[in-house]
DNA sequence: ACATTAAGTGATT
DNA sequence: AATCACTTAATGT
């Protein structure tokens, strides 16, 4: 018990020192537990109640808006020191969340109770700078990919899709497929293929199975 | 060897 | 840009 609580707080403090302070540090921890995600797994899904709010230690987490026939379009993602701030409203309105969050890679949280949500809201004035950016964040990305939606072309749409995904796995060499990709951007394999080949024959992409190296 | 999944492509709307 | 229909290529059992 005492190993684990260090363990939080070693966790905590990796990522989260000089934004919180250390006696929300000493709160999170005591109140807080340690989730761990595997690739692909949910951490929440549509319809879910929520009652704990997730600080990401690691990992990648997809957010994502799902329609009537199943079909999806990625809104954002969340990296480590990050957190979804709609899940706080969801929290303390007790209402039901309006999206999916898919662990992309394997994936460590935090996860702290709603009732703690508003006591420090109140007491420790980090934690009400780092909700309200949190929030403010999540508003940037949202704007960013409805004006992709709105002005982009697909195939323009698509180059960025690429490139955010070189800048949130680290890799120049994506493991995706052509129907994943068509997924995210709501879209049918089929373009998204077509598009591929053209973005290879220009020289921006090489093509695998699998696999797209994304060139500098 | 056979089945399944991923990707490529022409033709049509 | 979407859909259909079909082909080819890679991978799993």
């Amino acid at each position: 018990m005492v190993n684990e609580i260090h363990f939080l707080r070693e966790k905590l403090d990796q990522q989260f020192t000089g934004v919180f302070e250390e006696n929300l540090i000493d709160e999170i921890v005591k109140t807080g537990y340690l989730k761990h995600i595997d690739a692909g797994d949910l951490l929440v899904d549509i319809g879910d109640e929520m009652t704990h709010i997730p600080l990401i230690i690691k990992g990648l987490v997809k957010v994502i808006r799902e329609d009537q026939n199943e079909e999806e379009l990625l809104l954002y993602y969340l990296e480590k020191g990050d957190s979804c701030a709609i899940s706080y409203v969801n929290c303390i309105h007790h209402s039901q969340s309006m999206f999916r969050a898919i662990a992309d890679i394997d994936t460590e949280c935090i996860m702290v109770p709603v009732n703690k949500i508003e006591e420090w809201l109140i007491k420790y004035e980090t934690w009400r700078v780092f909700i309200i950016d949190s929030y403010h964040n999540r508003l940037l990305e949202l704007v960013d990919t409805i004006e992709s939606l709105a002005f982009l072309k697909l195939d323009e749409r698509l180059y960025k899709y690429l490139k955010e995904q070189v800048n949130v796995t680290h890799n120049k060499i994506l493991t995706i497929t052509h129907h994943e990709i068509a997924q995210d951007l709501h879209t049918s394999r089929v373009v998204i293929s077509r598009i591929l080949k053209i973005l290879e024959n220009k020289g921006q992409i090489k093509l695998g199975r699998n696999r797209i190296k994304v060139k500098a």
